[in-house]
DNA sequence: CGGCACGTTCAGATCATCTTTATATTGGCC
DNA sequence: GGCCAATATAAAGATGATCTGAACGTGCCG
């Protein structure tokens, strides 16, 4: 799962969200620091639905534009939270990783370096 | 990032290691839910190698087969160290979002759905 | 001597994402 | 009145990391 369609699926848990709601809360959640492109987000909910990981929750009409209502589907809810774990092993991974790179860097440690 | 560039980046965050040995460590370090194509991996490390993330650091010949070591740079390390701290924040948000939908009654259980 | 682990390399295909463009309405500003 | 920003969705073409699949050579072991 890339970047994109993990923050589609985490905007849509909480609750249904048409398409430019979920940008806000995609931009909200990441603290700015995520913008999705509108071509991506489309695309991907085109893709989810198809996918069956978001389904079509409702459509409305507010100010005369339509707004499409997604919701996450069980299969996605499913889909998030195995990626959420997977995000889980992967940061324990790098953190312990990063902090063996101090002890091997920092220190008398050039003795374990030939040790190796 | 991507999933093996980031794999590859934690292998080398402790130590030197050639390719073949990346792909044993990634192997552990997820616990076996990675397992890296010799394609990907090698090309990765070509393209890290130009981006300046990663260099070779020796050319070992073991048994008649050449081991070729590569190190993570300053620059591949501070990467790495970024690519953590979004991982973080994703995790969060996921978890949160998570949670939220508990709350507002979608929980996993689709038997729920079906009483609407 | 046949198979398996080791170790690297390359060509071609896939596909999510990015970029750009188009369309349409509302509302603020000069 | 004209311009621009924000709202809202859609679709076409380009990009590029990854995947697929194969090749090639060595050494170890039963």
């Amino acid at each position: 799962m890339r970047e994109p369609t993990f923050w589609i699926l985490t905007a849509l848990a909480s609750q249904p969200r048409y398409g430019y709601s979920v940008m806000q809360q995609v931009a909200q959640l990441s603290g700015g620091a995520v913008t999705l492109q509108a071509g991506t987000l489309y695309a991907a909910l085109d893709r989810l639905t198809a996918e069956g990981l978001v389904e079509l929750d409702r459509d409305e009409i507010v100010d005369g534009r339509t707004r499409r209502y997604y919701r996450l589907t069980s299969d996605g809810a499913e889909a998030l939270g195995v990626e959420t774990e997977r995000l889980r092993r992967s940061l324990e991974a790098a953190t312990s990783q990063l902090a063996a790179r101090q002890r091997f860097g920092l220190g008398p440690a050039a003795a374990l370096r030939a040790a190796w």
